[in-house]
DNA sequence: CGTAATGTTGAGCGCATTCAAGCCGGGTGG
DNA sequence: CCACCCGGCTTGAATGCGCTCAACATTACG
């Protein structure tokens, strides 16, 4: 029912416009994806840790609308999607346990979406470190130490920013003190000043509408 | 069982941290979505019109996570989640289409990360309209000509730009022979040039990396 | 061990921002 | 009916953040 499948570092689990079939749960490894315009842009638009689903994007339209690749060599729990829909029907559990997980993942693109459209160089950088470090403790593992598993060319589409400005930003927070980086090495020493960069250094921000007086209607 | 609701321009359909206990569908009006940070930084992560569901990020915690706020005096369609649920469950084409709406949520902020990630400010607005204007047509309204419903403010938030930027992108799309443009009265002149601007004029982008060889991974 | 990919750092520039002033249009009250 | 006001929009000037280009260092990997 839910094989499983393996796949190496630098290979795609599956690709744009590809036909969905099935979804996927990382059962170990590290993955992204990406989406490409037609004329060579690509955008990082997450990465994927253990536990974590691929694939939600293509029941919209029964194909993949992006490219989910393996980082590091991986192995994915593959789940058919008409199986789970027969089994959904059943166990009803299971279909809220679906919607939830899609539900989350459009929680977290908001979240990005705030990320890209009103935050600094630093305080991106800063917020994905930590975010990275909840993903981590939640599965056991130090938060404060990590070896990434991407380039800084792919932090730095997912973020919005060139890899320069993430090198350089890098070094900036370990000038600060706030933690030591050694190429994909990272030592967070400063959580806390992490944290204050992410919500509210006094700078001002772009594109955003200070929160106008409006009323809860009583429909 | 689906009631209606009425919202008046300028307040809320539900608000981030209620507890989440319907989806909405628009019948008619206009609304925008915002999720804010706790030092009062807001972003508009999308505009709703006739026949879209808003409500789909509360799902995964049971409390809306972004505002709902109406844009001109409004009607929803109210859909308790609970009935929802029990009702999918009996009739498995009406599961299927909550996945799908879903998933489509999903695409779509996928395609809001790479407006927001690698693209400039003619790019974005530019992409917008095209956007508006693609929804518009489908609803039979007249494509090249429209009534903005939202500020520049929010059109800024929406797009990672400020005001300022929105309104002087304008202008020049106004001067370069694509569009006419009376405050929130637009008329497109030029769809094909404002396409020609979304899909790669000839400059470079931001946060992008060009597509490294891959292969197809086979299970 | 050698080569290519990745990462760091510097210099200069440009696009979008900030700050500021003025305009327009719609609604309200005298 | 007009004067006034206020929110929204436009435009200008100057600044600065992040980008581009470039050179070099380091790491990964066959």
């Amino acid at each position: 029912m839910a094989s499983r499948q393996t796949v190496k570092r630098g290979t795609t689990l599956f690709r744009s416009g590809e036909p969905f079939e099935a979804l996927y749960a990382v059962r170990t490894g590290f993955f992204k994806t990406c989406v490409a315009s037609e004329d060579g842009r690509e955008q990082v638009t997450g990465f994927q840790m253990a536990g974590e689903v691929l694939g939600l994007d293509g029941i919209s339209s029964d194909r993949h609308t992006c490219d989910a690749v393996a980082l590091e060599d991986s192995q994915v729990c593959v789940i058919p999607y008409e199986a789970l829909e027969l089994l959904a029907k059943e166990v009803n559990t299971l279909q809220q346990q679906l919607q939830r997980i899609m539900s989350r993942e459009i929680v977290r693109t908001q979240g990005q979406m705030m990320l890209l459209g009103s935050m600094h160089a630093e305080e991106r950088l800063a917020a994905f470190l930590l975010n990275l470090t909840h993903r981590l403790e939640v599965r056991g593992f130090s938060p404060l130490s990590m070896v990434l598993r991407m380039t800084r060319e792919e932090i730095g589409s997912f973020l919005g920013l060139t890899l320069e400005t993430v090198s350089r930003t890098f070094s900036r927070f370990q000038n600060d003190g706030l933690l030591f980086v050694r190429s994909r090495q990272i030592r967070i020493t400063d959580p806390v000043g992490l944290q204050a960069i992410v919500d509210g250094s006094p700078h001002h921000h772009r594109g955003t509408a200070p929160v106008a007086a409006q009323q809860k209607q009583a429909g």
